[in-house]
DNA sequence: CTTGACTCCGTACCATGGTACGGAACGTAT
DNA sequence: ATACGTTCCGTACCATGGTACGGAGTCAAG
């Protein structure tokens, strides 16, 4: 099934913009049809659904431009090493949200009463 | 303990740019010393460290400028709002980040061999 | 009392990830 | 075949969160 780019990106839930700058970037190609027209297939929305899984990862536009790469390359031990360092970063990111998380509960709580006063934002966070 | 910006920055772990880019941005105050020296005490700095913290929650310094105001005032309602609402969108950022790591660590086992050829990189992140 | 480090301040620049604009060509239904 | 909606393309602009630069002033030790 082909399509057109409006069709294109609004099946990955991103604006025709968006496509143009991934095109730009080097992350997806810009498909050449016979005469003029460009068409988008399968393949194509495979894609760019992996481009906005990995940056939900954490992944930058460039590094996902590598690991688009190493799909289709030999570099095993490359594609690993990038998993690994993205999987270290997202325990840390994760444990820090959680902190985060924490802190804001604690505000919520003390802050709770319906009594007037200042709620101790910053203290909530001293940890 | 007082101090000057130098030392202050350092010890918020951020760049002396960085403290005036805030002061610029109305987060922190820009101390007016008697006669011409700023300095820094140690309400500054919970007030940067709590920053940095409320960063890491993933308010955006147009929302911490908003929490620092409202630390001192009255609108509990509202510091409540706030941080009910970020803590919502830190469950739905966790879980995301969570599913992530899900699909890096099935890369990582299926590309775990040490057998050449492509790793199935974008397989991996379909759900 | 000079030298070197640090501060103050405005302004400019940077990276990331887009978003908008405007004109020309295309393609599809009427 | 003509009008309307898209597409194509370059270029410009945007928000966020800083970072750098350059000149003038200040402060403290030698």
């Amino acid at each position: 099934m082909e399509t057109t780019i409006g069709k294109f990106a609004a099946a990955g839930g991103v604006g025709v913009e968006t496509i143009r700058y991934y095109q730009r970037r080097g992350l997806l190609d810009t498909p050449r049809g016979s005469q003029g027209s460009r068409r988008y297939g399968d393949g194509d929305l495979r894609r760019l659904l992996f481009i906005r899984q990995a940056q939900t990862a954490g992944f930058t536009l460039e590094e996902i431009k590598e690991l688009l790469y190493l799909d289709s390359g030999e570099d095993r031990a490359r594609a690993r090493h990038l998993a690994k360092r993205r999987i270290d970063a997202l325990d840390t990111r994760i444990a820090e949200l959680q902190r985060a998380r924490e802190a804001l509960k604690r505000l919520v709580a003390e802050c709770a009463t319906d009594t007037s006063g200042p709620c101790p934002i910053l203290a909530s966070f001293d940890l």
